[in-house]
DNA sequence: GTCATTCTGAGAATCATTCTTGTTTAGGCT
DNA sequence: AGCCTAAACAAGAATGATTCTCAGAATGAC
């Protein structure tokens, strides 16, 4: 189903789709639209994000925001998540997906048909355990 | 220990943690702002910002992203996640957290202390699905 | 009361994302 | 091939949420 999908998409969402799978991380709608402009498949900004909002709306691609705002896209393939720690923002890849088979269900999803998930834990790395004085309750 | 640490809290902070668990749902950071300007503790929305940030920092508050970009404030305490329509961007909530007592691995976490989560869900609403000409693969 | 420090908020600045608009491309038709 | 229409494109302007700046207000120590 999924190569029916892709069998469907235009020449820049394919383009899109790959630069993503071939990233060895997420890429923001930035880095992507560097990274294809100095390919051999360049595209402007507006159609770098045109595409990326229809290839979320398909379920093929998956967004996550930092705590800085900016937004990671990856393909939803990639079933990945991560600790992210709120004092200093450095993020840590899980290994596996906690929710990976975890059904919803039925009357919860009333009709819904889920295409992908984000899950992200976020709490302090232990850098900024060690020195969290700024904790209100520090003793 | 919730309690040690908010009463360590500045004035303004309390106000706004108050706010938040005075509202029915989550709301935006302009949200908020108007909601204290019109009440009998006005602030600035800078102010509003710099604490909401640091609320989060202390693990108090939590936020997720809409696609359409916009950050919704809660408190951690309410422990909601929801059903997102990749297309119409309406969303629904979940009655029940299905990570709720979820524990991650040690050998994950690496010394990493959760404070809270994010769990949405994506994918089309019931409406979206019926009216989904648009999918590539539609037969 | 005075000084130093922290907190505040109005408005400016930032910056990722989206919109506008004139141009280019693709494909069907004769 | 030549022409036509509709869709796709890209550059730059516009948007809008969030963050920064900085001068004044509040706080607290002495």
């Amino acid at each position: 189903m999924s190569s029916n999908l892709t069998a469907k998409l235009s020449a820049r969402q394919e383009q899109l789709l790959e630069a993503l799978r071939r990233a060895e991380q997420e890429l923001s709608g930035q880095d992507l639209h560097a990274r294809l402009r100095a390919s051999n498949t360049p595209m402007g900004l507006a159609t770098v994000y045109r595409h990326l909002r229809l290839l979320q709306q398909w379920g093929l691609v998956r967004c996550r925001h930092l705590p800085s705002g900016e937004a990671l896209f990856a393909p939803t393939e990639r079933d990945e998540h991560h600790l992210t720690c709120v004092d200093c923002g450095s993020t840590h890849r899980l290994a596996h997906c906690p929710v990976h088979q975890l059904a919803l269900p039925g009357e919860e999803l009333n009709g819904f048909l889920p295409l992908f998930h984000t899950l992200e834990f976020f709490g302090l790395c232990p850098n900024c355990q060690r020195r969290q004085g700024r904790l209100p309750a520090e003793a």
